[in-house]
DNA sequence: ATAAATAAGGATAAAATTGTCCTTAATTAT
DNA sequence: ATAATTAAGGACAATTTTATCCTTATTTAT
């Protein structure tokens, strides 16, 4: 559904939004540890969610690292697919038309899009903070390896 | 959400199915203009959705070329994501985690496993036919230009 | 001030996907 | 038989996505 940044971007945050506080931040090699990804290419996104401060914050230097704020945490996850720049997966059409609406559905589009709108919605009502409450209950798991 | 190349094998097969019989075959030519794709790219595709006559039919020659046979358009629209290798989308997890279970769910396993049932039977549920029928009833769209 | 630690950013590489083109094979009509 | 028409298949090219590496900038601690 999603490209593997996307898929990083929101395990990231969800990582660190379970285990940073601005008084706690995380290093990039532990959070590609955590949510098993390169480590590189994970600098690249992480920057694209820091980038204005938009979702993750970050700080340079010793005890440096990346963070949450509280605010940034109330957003909703759809904020994470804005930031990588992959909100329109949520709304496309299915057959990859460029215009489907109701007025000009494909074959697909009475079908799909209560689908769609579940999507949207999913992405939409829950927050990062909702997610990352659930991960830290205990049963849930952001990485591959155990 | 997919690949462009299951997005054209979607559209080629729906049109296939609209248009085609045994009697009355359908050139590459007119397939690609029609669902609006890359001539040389769909031929590749329609290659694979050929392959073993799974999914659609072929045929060389003079008044050669591809269509559906009666059997096929029973098929669930989902064989054609077989027919492509992309079945494992509707079945994957939205965070890219490779072990995502009731037993071991992901953050969003909880919500979006109700989705993913939705996804994988709305693909399940509905033949090939049954796109093609919609489609000839006149309102819908499977090109982009007009 | 200096050194150490960390993210930011640029350049590049590797891999995957998307796309084209040309030759070959199969079928049909003449 | 021959020519025309069509799909099949192989080789390659372009583009996008994924990934790495190296240098620079920023901050902190000494």
């Amino acid at each position: 559904m999603f490209s593997k940044a996307t898929e990083y971007a929101l395990r990231a945050t969800i990582y660190i939004a379970q285990k940073s506080s601005p008084e706690q931040k995380l290093g990039l090699v532990e959070i590609a540890k955590a949510i098993d990804s390169p480590r590189s290419f994970t600098a690249k996104i992480l920057q694209m969610l820091t980038k204005d401060n938009k979702v993750i914050s970050s700080a340079h230097g010793p005890n440096g690292g990346f963070y949450i704020t509280e605010k940034a945490k109330k957003l909703p996850v759809r904020a994470v697919l804005k930031a990588v720049d992959e909100d329109h997966v949520l709304m496309k059409c299915i057959l990859g038309l460029q215009e489907c609406s109701e007025r000009k559905p494909c074959p697909m589009h009475d079908q799909y899009k209560h689908i769609k709108r579940e999507l949207i919605y999913l992405f939409e009502s829950r927050t990062i903070q909702d997610l990352a409450k659930e991960i830290s209950k205990g049963k849930l798991f952001i990485g591959n390896k155990q």
